[in-house]
DNA sequence: ATGCCTCAGCTCCTGAGA
C-alpha cells in the first residue's frame, strides 16, 4: 500500500517538529508505516532558508518551491522524485504555489491554491485567472501523465457538506458558485473526488479558524482536496482526514488529508 | 466588530490568511 497525504502547514519554521512527529506515525492506522509523501503547503520560507538537512537525515527525499513570508510549497517523499517542475509553466506567477514530481510512475502535483480573499476583490480576480491556467495546464499534464494525483489546499469547497453553516456562508470566499465552476472544472477532465469515494458524512472539514473555539465547535470548511485521474482511480483504496494534528499545541489551522493507493 | 487567532517581518504594529 502507498499512502500520500496533503497538508497546510501554515509556516513550516513553526511546523517542522510536528511534520516530522506526523511522519513518522501510521495515521491510517491500517499497516505498520507512516506516508510514503506529503505535500505541504504555506512553508513561508525561502529556499535557502528549507530544513533539508533535517528532513533528508530522516531519509526523506525533498523538492520545494519558496519565497518570503507568504505561500511556499514542498513535496517530502521516502521514494526519489523525478522531474520536478515548479508552479504552472506558462503562467507568469510571483506566488510560490506548486510543485510537482512523479514518484514510482505517479505524477504528483502539490498545489496552494489562492485564498482570493474576497469575491469583489483583485485577489478574487486573481484567482480566477490562476484557476484557469491550472486548468489548462492540467488538461495537457493529463495526456502525458495519466495517472495523477492533484492535491493540496484548493481554498474551495465543493458543496453544503463541506460548510460549517452553509446558509450563513453562501456566496463568500471558498462558497461561491465562480470558485466552484472552476473546481467542477478540474473534475470533469477526469478526477475523483477522494474524500467522497469513502466518506458521505457532512460536517467533515480539515480547516477550523484558530478564533472563538472554532475547532472544538467544529465550525471548519473541507477546502483540503485530493483529486485521483481517472487512471489511478482503480488503484484507490481510501481517503480519510485526520484530525490528530488540529489538537496538537501550536496547531496548524487545516490537518492533513490522507489517501491510500494499492 | 474592517474583531476574535496566528504568523512573518523593514517586529511592539500591519497585512494576510480563510
Amino acid at each position: 500500500m502507498i499512502k500520500l497525504a496533503t497538508w497546510n502547514v501554515n509556516s513550516l519554521g513553526v511546523r517542522l517538529p510536528q511534520v516530522l512527529e506526523w511522519l513518522s506515525l501510521d495515521p491510517t492506522g491500517l499497516g505498520e508505516s507512516g506516508v510514503d509523501l506529503l505535500a505541504i503547503q504555506e512553508t513561508k520560507t525561502t529556499d535557502d532558508k528549507f530544513p533539508l538537512k533535517e528532513l533528508e537525515s530522516s531519509h526523506f527525499h525533498v523538492a520545494f518551491h519558496g519565497q518570503k513570508t507568504y505561500n511556499g510549497v514542498a513535496l517530502i517523499s521516502k521514494f526519489p522524485l523525478e522531474n520536478i517542475v515548479k508552479n504552472i509553466p506558462g503562467f507568469e506567477d510571483e506566488m510560490a504555489r506548486v510543485i510537482s514530481a512523479t514518484v514510482n510512475g505517479v505524477r504528483v502535483i502539490g498545489a496552494y491554491f489562492p485564498n482570493g480573499q474576497d469575491p469583489q476583490s483583485d485577489k478574487f480576480q486573481y484567482k480566477m485567472r490562476w484557476l484557469t491556467a491550472l486548468h489548462d495546464w492540467i488538461k495537457s499534464e493529463l495526456i502525458q501523465y495519466p495517472k495523477m494525483i492533484l492535491m493540496g489546499d484548493f481554498n474551495i469547497t465543493f458543496d453544503a457538506r463541506d460548510v460549517w453553516d452553509p446558509v450563513k456562508l453562501e456566496g463568500t470566499i471558498h462558497c461561491t458558485p465562480e470558485e466552484r465552476a472552476h473546481l467542477f472544472a478540474l473534475i470533469e477532465l477526469g478526477f475523483t473526488d477522494a474524500f467522497r469515494e469513502f466518506d458521505a458524512e457532512e460536517k467533515k472539514y480539515s480547516w477550523w479558524d484558530y478564533r472563538e473555539f472554532a475547532f472544538k465547535r467544529n465550525r471548519g470548511l473541507r477546502i483540503d482536496h485530493v483529486l485521483v485521474s481517472n487512471a489511478l482511480k482503480p488503484e484507490l483504496t481510501g481517503c480519510f482526514i485526520d484530525k490528530g494534528p488540529r489538537k496538537n499545541e501550536r496547531p496548524s489551522d487545516h490537518t492533513p488529508v490522507v489517501v491510500c493507493l494499492k
